[in-house]
DNA sequence: GTCGCAATACACCGATCGGTGTACTTCGAC
DNA sequence: GTCGAAGTACACCGATCGGTGTATTGCGAC
């Protein structure tokens, strides 16, 4: 028990419902009573953790951006060419489940189209911040134009993620198409 | 007026409302009354031309893929290369646009979650029907593997309408890409 | 023991959801 | 002139929406 939080209680309880029915549902598909019930929490605790369903859905993609930082990472001593595609075999696998839906960023600001709403700043953040992780292993590779190759890389990443939702499963394509990205910017 | 349709009528305006609404603000987050309000129809004609609201859906994919079918092409008798960077720089134009919300089909897709949804089924159809085309643009290029390189470029397509949609505006790191992919595939 | 906080149960709010029933108007074809 | 198709107006349906008010309970700290 921190200083901060005296409980482990019913926000957590919340968070994780809402990051497993949003994501499988829509957010605009799961109404609060539903998402309370999910939760076993009353709707009164929701409104004593959360000023609004909105608020619900910012930390719900805080909770899954803590999760997804370290995806598919083997780790700081690997070459950054095995780290980079080590992430995109992580999407790759997910992508094979019946329940991936893309990314959830992605999906929150699809879904909620107002640039200016808080999930879809916490959005862009997330996504800016794997742009950036892409730029680090590319400097680390020696790479003369690190930010363009993170960015193709970041293409590629929401490409295969809307591949897999609107087709289903994976292709190959993904992991050539990093190849030649790699190969082309020397890394 | 032509021999199947008498009459211009209420049906086109409720498709025409449809498009703009649901592309604007969600499918889920636009009723069936304001929906009807914007097209100045009643709701008892829409439900005599449509069977409900997801039938007013796939109605409206299908008007949105007619429209975009030939987006940005120069033409059958420009070079394939030419013609598949048009496809991407009609792309980077309107994804310049305040009210860009990235790719019609991904975004139903993303929204509906049910693969089954009959709205799914066209926006599948209608992605499977660019990569086709630019499978077809590659083969004129005689390209060694001309499926790999239009599934990369699906994948660039829908990576940079992410972009946007998350990020706002475009990157001419897309242009770059599309152009190593062409390079390294020998188009 | 008792105080205070977290959480609960549950009724309730106005608004909106997708969808229907019924009666009326408009208008072109014959 | 009349008939049928297309469209409109509007009330209505049960369900659900996000959110609130009120009263009660379980439980650890002191």
């Amino acid at each position: 028990m921190s200083a901060t939080t005296r409980k482990p209680g019913a926000r957590d309880r919340l968070v994780a419902a809402a990051e497993r029915l949003f994501y499988a549902d829509g957010i605009h598909a799961v109404g609060v009573d539903r998402l309370c019930a999910e939760a076993e929490v009353s709707k009164r605790s929701l409104y004593q953790h959360f000023a609004g369903k909105d608020d619900v859905i910012v930390a719900m993609l805080e909770a899954r951006g803590a999760a997804l930082r370290s995806m598919g990472d083997p780790g700081a001593d690997a070459p950054p060419r095995e780290r980079v595609l080590g992430v995109f075999d992580a999407l790759e696998r997910a992508a094979q489940d019946d329940g991936f839906r893309g990314c959830p960023f992605v999906g929150a600001a699809t879904e909620l189209k107002d640039p200016a709403h808080p999930a879809s700043v916490t959005a862009r953040q997330h996504k800016e911040a794997l742009t950036a992780w892409f730029a680090e292993r590319a400097r680390e590779a020696d790479v003369a134009e690190p930010d363009a190759l993170a960015l193709q890389l970041t293409l590629l990443f929401d490409g295969a993620s809307a591949y897999a939702v609107v087709r289903g499963g994976s292709t190959a394509a993904t992991r050539q198409a990093v190849g030649i990205l790699l190969d082309a910017h020397g890394a």
